[in-house]
RNA sequence: GGGCCUGUAGCUCAAUUGGUUAGAGCAGAGCGCUCAUAACGCUUUGGUUGGGGGUUCGAGUCCCUCCGGGCCUACCA
């Protein structure tokens, strides 16, 4: 953790989200929110923060997904590419660059790691046999083969596993298989080269690499340390395939004898993307290479940044394991020390109303359809305060209505509204003069105090839903203080009393505005924008923070910062989003 | 089959890693306030911590067992 005061270099990544369609709202809680919220707060406490996203767009679901549009792949990319962009941009997704893994630049990147690899000794060839399909023009993954399960009898069984028995399969054990793509039958056994990353030969490493980090969440170390110890240990993984549409296989900028018309397999280019999307930033900003060498080289820079990870569980193999064997392995010769992630949090699934948020069957809300309907704030709250961080977690739109009322509009918005609406009302529009501190202001500052100092600590710690908890208490320390100020009594037997009072609520909202920003980015825009304020300087201190805005200084109402969600539109919602997507 | 996570108030979640009487928010009940988006504040009801057994001075926490929910199991990403 970083001491307060000191400023720290950050370096953040989402989990890069798969170019085949719009993502759905456990999707964006799972990875890239989070990391939004910790980017968010890092800067606002004066951090030097790089936070890198950018989409995934190499593999078979793209290109399938593609011929499914009526687009060559790389325009079917380029154009989801622009909706996955325009998407963040409307949920305040603040990336410093949203990138694309099929970026020249990853090209090279991800071509250089491999041939580092190479030299390491770390990649071997391995010929094998794979199902190759001559009416799709294509080979075939294992789950894209369907028949009949040869234990149950089941008609739809995958190439990889049973769904009806659970059994696993090769895909040369089903009966009748045939194309999930096309239904073609007439498939064929062919011989196939590829290169395997050979992690099992840095296991030990990993190993004690995993072992010596703290307090990263039982989710992360427990997946990591099942792929490492499980049955014969961690395996060598396949990092290319027979696909058009990827990385071509290059050995460094040297060709790869017998790898002609390969790329590389995605899971091992995604990551690397991270790097090479932060070249990407580098070059749109004009900037030369060591400006995002310094993120990344523990040799130009980066031995003083401290690199944080979010993902969903689904994606802790690859970032516990795969991908620090490739940047371990490509610095087998010491000359290339990249950074390595310090704290990986994880999540795990959101559900939707007793299910699965599913792509496929379109079941669930997606962030385009989110945005339709209300403002990003009220979702990013939502699905903030609970974010599934120790379990599953489940969205249902009473829940959602519930918190969106009360805590949004009730304990915050409100809060606003009375203060000023009260202000304006007997004082005029801006904050008034005269009186001086007394006992309850001098309480508030110290519960204040406390629980900002609790806040911190939870958002440092990456303790989301503890955060959102805290932030909400200190809302409510607003209310309870003009509950027991009472400025509507004071003002008629000590009009000056009244007025520290109002002083400290308008104060308040401009306080309660840097505090949320991590939250509610856009709503603490018309509070500020209210109070008169540019100044979103962290309150240290929180008796100085009341004083901020001096008497005189003026504002205005503002318009009611968060409406409430009615009955009939929670039950509209829920029936519109009950079937699968239009 | 194997592994991991999980089960705490009607609902969503805590519980400083074995330590006093298991706590919050929402919902419910009562009271107060009237500045405010019929909002706010205070008080309060509600738990055999899934069942059973064990270790311990002490168990929500550790062990065993049974029951329920979920995830992963390496070619979807």
């Amino acid at each position: 953790m970083f001491s307060r005061q000191a400023m720290a270099r950050i370096l953040i990544t989402s989990a890069l989200p798969y170019i085949n369609g719009i993502k759905h709202l456990g999707n964006l809680v799972g990875s890239q929110l989070p990391a939004d919220l910790y980017a968010r707060y890092c800067r606002a406490r004066g951090h030097e923060v790089m936070f890198i996203c950018a989409t995934d767009e190499h593999g078979t679901p793209a290109e399938l997904a593609a011929a499914k549009a009526g687009q060559p792949v790389a325009e079917y990319c380029a154009e989801m590419h622009g909706v996955q962009a325009d998407l963040a941009r409307g949920f305040g997704l603040s990336f410093d660059h949203f990138g694309r893994s099929s970026s020249p630049q990853n090209h090279r990147l991800t071509q250089h790691m491999a041939g580092r690899l190479a030299e390491a000794g770390l990649i071997e060839e391995v010929a094998e046999a794979q199902v190759y399909s001559p009416a799709d023009g294509r080979f075939l993954p294992d789950r894209y083969i369907t028949g009949t399960c040869p234990a149950c009898g089941y008609e739809n069984a995958r190439g990889d596993q049973c769904e009806n028995c659970t059994k696993q399969l090769d895909p040369t054990d089903l009966i009748n298989p045939r194309s999930a793509i096309s239904g073609a039958t007439d498939l064929e056994v062919r011989r196939t080269k590829h290169l395997f990353l050979r992690q099992s030969a840095l296991r030990d490493r990993l190993d004690a690499w995993i072992d010596s980090q703290r307090g990263w969440p039982v989710l992360t170390t427990s997946i990591a340390k099942k792929w490492l110890h499980d049955g014969d240990g961690l395996q060598d993984r396949g990092i290319t395939r027979d696909l058009d549409w990827g990385i071509p296989v290059r050995r460094g900028t040297q060709d790869w004898p017998g790898m002609e018309g390969k790329v590389f397999y995605v899971w091992f280019d995604a990551p690397i993307e991270y790097i090479a999307a932060t070249a990407e930033w580098a070059e749109a900003q004009g900037l030369p290479e060591d400006a995002w060498r310094r993120w990344w080289r523990r040799d130009q820079g980066a031995e003083d940044v401290r690199y944080v990870q979010f993902m969903g569980k689904d994606n802790v193999p690859f970032h516990t394991l795969s991908f620090p064997a490739t940047l371990m392995g490509a610095d087998h010769d010491g000359t290339e020390p990249w950074k390595l992630v310090d704290y990986i949090k994880s999540f795990n699934y959101l559900n939707y109303d007793g299910g699965q948020f599913s792509t496929s069957q379109g079941r669930g809300i997606f962030m385009d359809q989110a945005l339709a309907i209300l403002p990003s704030d009220y979702w990013r709250w939502w699905l903030l305060s609970h974010a599934p961080e120790s379990a599953d977690s489940e969205f249902t739109w009473e829940n959602f209505q519930a918190s969106v009322n009360k805590d949004l509009a009730d304990v915050l918005g409100n809060f606003v509204s009375r203060v000023t609406k009260f202000c304006r009302a007997r004082f005029g529009e801006a904050l008034p003069e005269g009186g001086a501190w007394g006992a309850q202001e001098t309480a508030l500052a110290t519960a204040l105090g406390a629980r900002i100092a609790a806040y911190e600590g939870h958002m440092e710690a990456i303790e989301i839903r503890k955060a959102a908890a805290e932030l909400r208490a200190i809302w409510v320390l607003g209310n309870e203080y003009l509950q027991e100020a009472a400025p509507w009594a004071t003002i008629k037997t000590d009009p000056e009393r009244a007025a520290v009072q109002v002083r400290v609520g308008l104060n308040l909202i401009r306080l309660y505005a840097v505090l949320s920003r991590p939250f509610i980015p856009d709503a603490v825009e018309t509070m500020m924008a209210a109070m008169g304020c540019a100044d979103w300087s962290w309150p240290e201190d929180a008796g100085a923070a009341l004083e901020g805005l001096a008497p005189g200084h003026g504002f205005s109402v503002p318009e009611v910062l968060f409406r409430k969600i009615t009955d009939e539109e929670r039950a509209g919602w829920a029936e519109q989003f009950a079937g699968s997507r239009g």
